[in-house]
DNA sequence: CAGACGTCCGAAATCGTTTGCATGGCGAAA
DNA sequence: TTTCGCCATGCAAACGATTTCGGACGTCTG
């Protein structure tokens, strides 16, 4: 083989030893992370394994890779090898020429919030044990910011994305963009059909826990909901309306955010025929609202009967313990996941472009605590007072401390 | 120039449109995104706009990147054909080359906790603004995981981590890897020595607490501790020895969780004398305790006082609300961005070796609300019940709700 | 007018890995 | 003994950008 003229590729000009001769098993001087010669010390690369055991680059991939057609042999040198040299992969390169980054972007409202964060530790947890990384993006709920770090991720190339949109359209323009990456929608759902998407079964669950208000003879309820544009809060509000379908029940939209529970619930309180009890729609709205009713004085349930959603692990500590209705948040983000992998896992170049995107609902449950009782002005037939004591009566999944 | 042997970086044989002899600034009829002849299409590079416009991936890359020596007509042109190729950069090539992947690493022990939550949320907000993508990591302060996610983000070639130390040693073998990527301890503090650390200032802060309860007349006062290895915990209870020196005051440590301080709790109410007041210094812990005192029937502060620590959202709305010690955890995490954007910002080579790392401590404050009170059985003085009614005495920074 | 300097641009090397293809060598089947 | 195929290995081309070096050309200065 005529090798006359080397072109590309040519090893390095010898930065290391040059090549041992014999075999370059046994633990020579070359200290254990330090290649260099004379200049400043470079980090180990495969080609400097390679050099030191005379063998090739391909060869020394493969080994450390796992991969067949290594002699078991060859393979232990050049584990040995590595580990005296201080070898760290370099994921940069293998993602560049292997087209997987094994990581995946995560992109929600908030992290500060009980819900999400609970949602964003299962979901790196999982993740981690498939062997991806995670990128965190925090949106606001702003669409903008929701855009921007979308294209950042494409920009990194990470192999998936876990989506809570804060528009209709999500995620669409991705699309658009040719990018064929598996995108999968959780908690919230937008409306382009173009996700997979798991959400919990928020009108159901509003149903389940106004239908609760009204069995204890509340007729006279009000709602805080959340943003119009986010499938959480039309969906709650759908249930709401499904327990409480006069057109008269009030529903106030705002962000989901503390102050805006805290506003809502003083300017419902203040109207000239209060409502007899309240849904807060989010935790966030919940504490705020429960701020909001500290300050102005008014007992619940005494006075008012407050409700929250999502279960949170200070509701069962707050004054007074907070009746709601649990997301199922643990399953959602491990089947997000689950689903996630396995798209990931998946030949590139069919994404199954066949099937419809699917959209799971989960259940969640309704947990009864102190926060809700009977009207205080309207009780007609309770003889004692509709106002429980202090001690709250216990009910199911409470008082055990969660410890996530 | 003798161009008779391409080598190497030879144009890909024409996958668009054979370069456009005059201009190509005309719309033409190319798609706003497949750039493919025949094959299935292609993400646009570099390569295709230098094809497109007749120009050299060079100057391509230059007007992208605002670089100068680039003609402003040239750059206007390469705008609007990266534009019209829907061209998309790939930051892991870009990396590769130039040694700055604009990711940086946060290892953590916990998201759920509302203090970590926020110093998150804060880190990720303040660090984007830099420019620079968050990998999230959580070790459950586990020390092998630990271990783990930092050779990870090693591997993945972050320009530096925030670090929330799980053990005595941090990230020093980091070090003797002859990495010399920026590392920043946030809230903890490794004994390495190696690193800037930004903490608060736990002794000062729990001795400013516990005086608090001295001056209420508390004389017997247990403190429920997190694991010992983990500087915050260490510092806090030299503050609480500080405050109370008799080697008498309990301290019972264990691991930063809602159970544990649950139990601790459960456990020092049962003693055959129990203390007057219970310093319980985290928020996890402080929860924990609240539950244990919800279920035992443990009337707060009445029967005992109960103080916390971090300031929390719900601590105003939990019964009672919780007298704390307020961390400054949004200057913390300001500050670390600041200092680590600063050092990955500075040339690689010069990690200023000669300066020997600094280490902050940040004053957070008191909060009293209501969940401290004069000692029940031992008041002497006080004519009227020490124990304050239901509705708690208000006290600065309480009320607000804090909408983050 | 010579030389210095600045601007615009391109060729090619480079970052560190994976991967398609080629090549001996060796054992098994014919 | 030949042929076929597999195994272990190596060469060199990607992957898609940045960066170094230098060339062509125009302008300013002494």
């Amino acid at each position: 083989m005529a090798d006359g003229r080397r072109r590309t590729g040519q090893l390095r000009p010898s930065r290391g030893k040059a090549a041992a001769t014999t075999d370059g098993d046994t633990p020579s001087d070359s200290g254990s992370t330090a290649p260099g010669a004379d200049g400043k010390p470079r980090a180990a690369r495969l080609a400097d394994i390679a050099e030191v055991l005379g063998l090739s680059v391909t060869t020394v991939s493969r080994a450390l890779n796992d991969q067949p057609h290594v002699d078991s042999q060859t393979r232990r040198r050049v584990l040995g090898a590595a580990e005296r040299l201080g070898y760290q992969p370099n994921h940069l390169a293998r993602a560049l020429r292997s087209e997987r980054t094994f990581m995946v972007g995560l992109v929600l409202p908030d992290i500060h919030s009980d819900f999400f964060a609970t949602l964003a530790a299962v979901l790196q947890r999982d993740l981690e044990r498939s062997g991806y990384r995670l990128i965190l993006c925090i949106t606001r709920d702003d669409p903008e910011v929701d855009r921007h770090y979308l294209l950042e991720l494409l920009h990194h190339r990470v192999d998936g994305i876990v989506h809570v949109p804060c528009t209709a359209s999500g995620a669409a323009f991705v699309r658009e963009l040719n990018a064929t990456l598996p995108i999968i929608e959780v908690n919230r759902r937008s409306e382009s059909d173009l996700f997979d998407a798991f959400t919990a079964d928020d009108r159901e669950g509003a149903r389940e826990l106004c239908t609760y208000l009204r069995e204890l003879g509340h007729r006279d309820v009000a709602m805080i909901a959340g943003p119009e544009a986010i499938s959480t809060s039309t969906d709650r509000v759908a249930g709401f309306r499904d327990a409480f379908p006069t057109a008269s029940s009030k529903v106030l939209h705002g962000p989901y955010s503390q102050i805006a529970g805290h506003d809502a619930f003083a300017q419902l309180v203040s109207a000239r025929k209060p409502p007899t009890a309240i849904f807060a729609s989010s935790n966030q709205l919940v504490a705020g609202a429960l701020l909001a009713a500290e300050q102005l004085g008014i007992g619940i349930p005494e006075q008012l009967s407050l409700v929250g959603f999502d279960e949170v692990y200070w509701y069962a500590i707050s004054r007074p313990p907070l009746t709601t209705y649990a997301l199922p948040t643990d399953e959602l983000a491990v089947l997000a996941v689950q689903r996630l992998v396995a798209q990931m896992g998946a030949p590139r170049d069919a994404p199954a472009p066949s099937a419809r995107p699917t959209h799971a609902r989960l259940r969640g449950r309704l947990i009864i605590r102190g926060s809700a009782a009977r009207p205080a002005p309207l009780s007609a037939t309770s003889s004692r007072s509709p106002a429980r004591p202090s001690r709250p009566r216990r009910s199911k999944s409470n008082g055990s401390a969660r410890g996530r």
